[in-house]
DNA sequence: CAAATAAACGACATAAGTGTCGTTTTAAAG
DNA sequence: CTTTAAAACGACACTTATGTCGTTTATTTG
């Protein structure tokens, strides 16, 4: 008497699950991605998916999750690292460790557009919705504000305003790499644009 | 031997199914929504409805072209009247005559954005989506396009990319109108602040 | 190697929406 | 007032996805 299979077996069916479904949902966005498209690309039974997932929605959440927590890893360690200047560190949170604008984009950013905005007429999708926007915004909200607070960036408009402006920014973005054609998008040539824009929002000479 | 009903009357009868479907897909969004709300919104029968669209693409792509037709003559009236400078011209194309942010947002905007996302995998959606888009794009390009050769703006930064910052923008704003609860977006400020961008883009003094 | 436990399976019942089509109703024309 | 064309109706057959549940399979432990 004892469990059938070992708990790191569970966990790594758990995880090719998800590798899977993440697939899937890249391909077929989340609104026509069904259980089905995540059983043919696993070779997990439908019966078996449902052990590890209640249904599609809890299974996007899972991958949410996941990426919530190693994006905000990855920003916690690049700001505790604190190398120079708070412009330096804003640039960090945006683009990453390189500080530019590169022409790749989250090939899942369409798929959670797509869950948030069909999901707004739902109490719960609309709740969680609004806390990871909120988390979104504090994270560049808090920089900005230690930039004001050292006197480095101007405080002619309000660290939270600028915030949602960033996040409305790469929203737009992400919006138009779901619908164009890739090489249409000029990711870096609007980011870099938008740089320009903080500079002069922060007071920032170049 | 004649038609049953004139054609006023069918007309008409249209632009009901039209006018209830609008409410329709505000409330449920475009994919929550179904053939039997409109049906018990305009209290026309399901059958009935199919006399007049083919199906729920079709009636929403209907309420599309109304909107894009109406937004369409309203910004040429605004461009042919073409008083003072093409910075005025510019603001009017993006807030309207009035030529300042308002705190309204159209209802259908988050529906708009459903219907090109969620349909961004199939073929047809995504060309008329990319054509929209294309179409958006130019009213804006066009505007500073003139303006820089003109010398009124500065010409540091393209007419395609700025343009397509304000495309950006806006959807941004759209997203968040989407998820957030009304009062929460901040339309004005995000958009006073936007308007400060682009005359440091267009080297447009204040 | 046998027993037992739970993971995995897949058929099933259910639910919801779709578009069609034969019938009924309605109003314009004669 | 009758005829008639087509508009409107709503039941029907169909499709697709869902979640459950009884059965089968596999693996660990004794």
């Amino acid at each position: 008497m004892s469990p059938k299979v070992s708990k790191e077996h569970l966990k790594q069916r758990r995880a090719k699950i998800l590798e899977a479904a993440r697939e899937v949902f890249i391909e077929h966005g989340y609104e026509r991605a069904t259980m089905k498209h995540v059983m043919e690309a696993t070779g997990i039974s439908r019966g078996g998916l449902y052990q590890y997932f209640s249904n599609k929605e809890d299974l996007y959440e899972a991958l949410l999750e996941e990426s919530l927590s190693s994006e905000y890893e990855n920003i916690q360690s690049v700001l505790n690292k604190n190398g120079g200047s708070y412009w330096k560190l804003l640039l960090k949170s945006i683009f990453g460790e390189d500080m530019e604008p590169n022409d790749e984009m989250d090939p899942m950013a369409p798929s959670n557009l797509e869950f948030f905005i069909t999901g707004r007429q739902d109490e719960r999708r609309r709740k969680y919705g609004q806390e990871r926007y909120h988390l979104g915004i504090k994270v560049y909200q808090d920089v900005i504000k230690a930039g004001q607070g050292h006197g480095e960036f101007s405080s002619k408009f309000s660290s939270d305003i600028l915030a949602r402006s960033i996040v409305a920014f790469i929203d737009g973005l992400a919006l138009e790499y779901a619908i164009l054609p890739k090489e249409e998008v000029k990711l870096i040539d609007q980011s870099n644009m938008f740089i320009e824009y903080l500079r002069m929002a922060l007071g920032v000479k170049s």
